[in-house]
DNA sequence: GTGGTCTAGACCACC
DNA sequence: GTGGTCTAGACCACG
């Protein structure tokens, strides 16, 4: 499974979720069609409750990422992966300015803060390839 | 005033208000011995309740940055600059790692990530050199 | 319920919540694992508004006594029945110290202060078998 | 002087005051007609602030303990020794019976509470000492 | 149902 | 003026 998710992170867990889903989306790890894991069997592997993969879920569908199909479960709508795509830089976008401006605001000036960020980019690189292999 | 907090954050409005407050103090911005602003003076600033206030500076007076003075006010703790500069950098670490680890995860790649970087950091130098200048 | 509050007894209401969880805690009335009882309930109880509870309760989460179990409540973590066995005796001798201290400055000798405690043990054993018997 | 107040005592400070004055008042170290220790004398002596001696002042002269005397201050009242003794074990009493009630119920049995009460002993006699040759 | 947070408004002790 | 505590009532995320 491409998902994981972390009760810790700051951000909910639906949402979590819901981010996730979209970037699975937009790389093309969960291709337009393709049926998305079941509520049931993504609450299991997450670990998490029901309700909550229902919620995040339900959110997709709001936005139109997924599209019911009757009996089925919950398919990758067609116009989602570009959707998707659009959204992945500016939720991460988001996100990222705030905290490099909370960095900036905490008195680390801006060379500090680069070379925060390139020691911080092996552990990621390093997690992320972990990550593809357990795949 | 030298903070800002925004309720749409993802933190708690509280938990913003300690750590600005540790950076201010990491800073240098609210010196040691200093009285910090007075609870209603910082919840009229921030438009923000007298409670929520309230329990961050105890959150502060808990974790030894700041001190009571009876009838004075809560006074910024003789060793609060050396913890706070300390504490510093692994706040603003911890959030960094989780953005740049969802970036990544995002399909974003390492060079795109870096560009990414680069093309938010003038706004937010210039913000900086505002909020400054606001001071 | 094993817990009783006194609005008049000079301790915050919530500081006399933290010492009775502690106190049921270190004699096992309260198991390692167990839930406490929830906010709402305790606050119904005591007849004590939520906040106070709540308050209360992050405080014990604090000092590691109580853990939260996102959608459960707050389970006794399972260190905590040693941490608080220790911290008992130490909560209850600065209080005592306080007051036998207070007796004998008071004009009150140290034999009178010895009949007093004397003659106060049998209302104090009879309200706790009392206590044992309700529960 | 014979007074001395703690800020961590829990009681409030005005309180200890009022406490202790009577206290003096029953055991002769202020025996009536004698002046009381102006409330700038006081307020100096304890590093307290004048208006919270002023309010013990208030509060003993509503209970009878001292007397106004015009153009001189304040004096104990004729009465008040005889009060004041009585009083004295109603005072000590209520403190005790509340720390004995909260040791038995932490789970301290009576035979290990009457070795702490023993074993504080001593350090009280030395105090007392000390503070009776202090003076 | 659970805890977590926030608001609004109050009273107290102390300076 | 200061902080500390409490109440009442609300909304949110999660199970």
């Amino acid at each position: 499974m491409f998902l994981h998710v972390d009760p810790d992170n700051g951000l909910a867990i639906y949402d979590q979720i819901v981010r996730q889903i979209k970037f699975a989306v937009a790389t093309g790890a969960l291709p337009a069609g393709e049926m998305a894991p079941s509520v049931r069997e993504l609450a299991r592997e997450l670990a998490v409750n029901l309700n909550t993969v229902s919620k995040a879920y339900q959110q997709l569908q709001l936005e139109g990422v997924l599209e019911s199909v009757r009996g089925m479960g919950l398919a990758v709508a067609s116009g989602a992966v570009k959707q998707c795509r659009g959204e992945r830089v500016r939720l991460v976008q988001e996100r990222l300015r705030e905290v490099l401006w909370e960095a900036r605001q905490s008195g680390i000036n801006a060379d500090e803060l680069q070379r925060l960020i390139a020691s911080e980019m092996p552990a990621i690189e390093k997690k992320l390839v972990a990550k593809l292999k357990g795949k």
